[in-house]
DNA sequence: GCATTAACCACAG
DNA sequence: CTGTGGTTAATGC
């Protein structure tokens, strides 16, 4: 295996920058980079995870299968880690990650990640933080999956694309208008027509995948109370 | 009852 | 894979 150094990566967790030197090292001989094609798995439900894998670029959905379909539980943006309460809560997969778009991504021994959970207690303090704020997100989407309507859904998540992937009110979907239904918990038929319905008063400007928020005010109040 | 919401089906690009 | 129309069941006023 090609001896690689972590201490040159550019694309360091904030917890990794933490580490010593010689931590660093031990890290380098333990995890290789992997790059992932749009579409591919990276890793699968169901399957025995040993890595922690660290999203180094990229976009990627984590999915479960539910008792009816296929739910997508949330989109990952590099750089975050992908799956740590999968590999360190089991030791199989509860949900699988699939790249949206061409990712790189860092597979990192289990035995090498936890025994710096157990000696650096900066490191261990940047994963736990980077937990919590993962868990409090999913509490709040949890909450407007139960509690909103689809539209008020769908808008949520149009704002969190634009807000917290893209950084833009412009963007091409990196999901198809089933994998929104996915998200969004609905049927494709209806994410179609909401997002005409939308288009048509004028609060989003949509041509196949790609999308233009235009009235936020009226985005953000459907998200609240639609 | 009547209106609204949203799912399911079918079919056409 | 998408967009639309018809139909239908559930819920609310």
């Amino acid at each position: 295996m090609e001896k690689m150094s972590c201490s040159a990566c550019l694309l360091k967790s904030k917890a990794v920058e933490s580490l010593a030197e010689s931590e660093l090292e031990v890290l380098g001989q333990n995890c290789v980079e992997v790059p992932f094609d749009k579409g591919e798995t990276i890793f699968k439900q169901e399957a025995l995870s040993s890595n922690i894998i660290y999203l180094q670029t990229g976009l990627v959905k984590l999915i479960i299968k539910g008792p009816q379909r296929t739910q997508i539980l949330r989109l990952k943006k590099a750089p975050c880690y992908l799956g740590l309460p999968t590999t360190v809560g089991d030791k199989v997969n509860h949900y699988s990650a699939v790249a949206l778009e061409p990712s790189k991504a860092c597979f990192i021994d289990l035995g090498v990640f936890k025994s710096f959970l157990r000696l650096n207690t900066e490191f261990s303090y940047e994963i736990v933080t980077e937990l919590c704020k993962n868990e409090l997100e999913q509490f709040h989407r949890c909450v407007t999956l139960v509690q909103n309507q689809v539209f008020g859904r769908l808008a949520t998540n149009l704002l969190y694309m634009a807000n917290s992937i893209y950084d833009n009110n412009e963007y091409d979907l990196p999901l198809s208008r089933n994998e929104i239904a996915d998200l969004v918990c609905t049927s494709r038929e209806t994410v179609s027509r909401l997002l005409s319905e939308l288009d048509q008063e004028g609060i989003i400007a949509i041509s196949g995948k790609h999308i233009r928020l235009l009235d936020l005010k009226k985005l953000e109040d459907i998200s609240k109370n639609g």
